[in-house]
DNA sequence: ATATGATATTTGTTATAACATATATAGTCG
DNA sequence: CGACTATATATGTTATAACAAATATCATAT
């Protein structure tokens, strides 16, 4: 079923794997509507869809090969985590971004993935640590492609909040990574080498506080990161309310 | 169909009013999954459910007097909100309470309620400051009625949450809440005047930074709220946990 | 040509029913 | 008496179909 929202269907396979005999691991089955789900989750945070863009059931559930049901509940799922919004019709659409929500979906960002950075720097382990300044190294090649430098980019910072240990601060921050998807669309056009550089010096900051077990300077460290991106986006977003202000127009077809 | 989890039943209205001629307000009718996730909502914020009951699809369908779908719909939308749990066997359930999930929950609430507390100061008038004042001084009165003094208190610190204008904060807050709802199970049997008094003062703490616009010491007031409140609820967790540890036993039926 | 109105299409919502899995119950064998 | 199996019940999931509301399309009148 992956990649389906690209126009290319695929029927879904049995997800029932050869028993060869009683494995510990029982694997829960997905669900039709946890596919769906997945799909449109990573297609949101790696801003495959458009700010306004509209989301029916019925054609998504023909381009899923599904009834409209599970793809409702999909869509469902994502608007109760703020990901996804409904319009007044009960239309399901990705959420036009202003700067007012600009700012208020960072202020909580900072916020937050700065106090998950400083309780991880309290169970950062030398494995941890490691693996963060592996991951942080592969940002370095292959800036040209942006989906596989934001892919990275994500996974740096997940280990990170991971490492707190805290499953209620993950659950809000992948909720505003959602809600933050639709702007990484923005920076589709952007100068290679100078989206790269600045991040992965803050990076550095956040992995040599971390090594001296500086909690408050590693989590300053990923504070400016954070503000460094959003510099850009600010910038970006304006640029692109100029160019097309009635981006309600852009989303109708 | 208010009511309807207790056991009293009543058939769903017609929700279109009367048209005049073309008014202003065009209220979105409400659906029947809006009205059953509205109810469950209020169960679980006001502490109505206990740790680890299942609530299952049918039965609830019945007790509303609908079909299992709505009520799917309610309970997957809760779920995404972190306000209840998929078990593996995917019934829903009320998440237990334990004392890491305590102290994570309260970790998050004081750190973003702080702040909106802060930027709420900023925005402060003297109407809202008024509103405040009569919301807290309501709190004085009636403390023998657990669910009325709760519902208080929500209305005191939600009033100064909304002052943030930071729906993105509203939304996170409102999810802590409803993980928060079933602890307040915790303090039904609890002595009046000790729970109500000092709940007060520090609202009392933070009116008055408000009215010196001391954004700080407000924020430093909720939070002091919050941690007492979290004293509490500790002692009392682990008092219930002595007494019935398997809490999972007393779920089932 | 524009505005108005009726019709047709599309949209989300929900009940019903069939299915697969999980759980509970009863039966049976050791 | 205890453990295992088989049956029965209950549970979540999903397709189908019918419904209501919103939107789009088109004809008509001014």
């Amino acid at each position: 079923m992956a990649g389906v929202l690209s126009p290319m269907s695929e029927e879904r396979g049995s997800i029932e794997a050869l028993d060869e005999f009683p494995q510990i691991e029982k694997i829960a089955r997905e669900t039709v509507h946890d596919q769906i789900y997945q799909e449109i989750r990573a297609g949101l945070m790696s801003g495959r869809f458009y700010p306004g863009q509209k989301l029916k059931l019925r054609p998504l559930a023909k381009a899923f090969g599904t009834s409209p049901l599970p793809v409702r509940d999909a869509l469902g799922r994502l608007v109760a985590e703020s990901a996804l919004a409904m319009l007044p019709n009960r239309t399901v659409a990705v959420p036009p971004i202003t700067p007012d929500r600009l700012e208020d979906i960072w202020r909580v960002r900072v916020l937050i993935e700065r106090d998950a950075t400083e309780t991880a720097a309290r169970f950062m382990t030398d494995e941890v640590l490691g693996e963060l300044r592996r991951l942080n190294a592969a940002m370095k090649t292959g800036t040209d492609d942006l989906e596989r430098y934001l892919e990275r980019n994500r996974a740096f910072h997940f280990l990170i909040y991971r490492t707190a240990r805290s499953p209620v601060s993950m659950k809000v921050i992948e909720s505003l990574w959602l809600q933050a998807g639709p702007l990484l669309r923005l920076i589709q056009d952007v100068e290679t080498p100078l989206r790269s550089g600045v991040a992965v010096s803050h990076h550095e900051d956040a992995l040599e506080a971390f090594a001296r077990g500086e909690a408050a300077r590693a989590g300053a460290a990923i504070a400016e990161d954070l503000e460094h991106g959003a510099l850009y986006l600010r910038r970006r977003l304006a640029a692109a309310s100029d160019a097309a202000p009635p981006a309600e127009r852009r989303a109708a077809r």
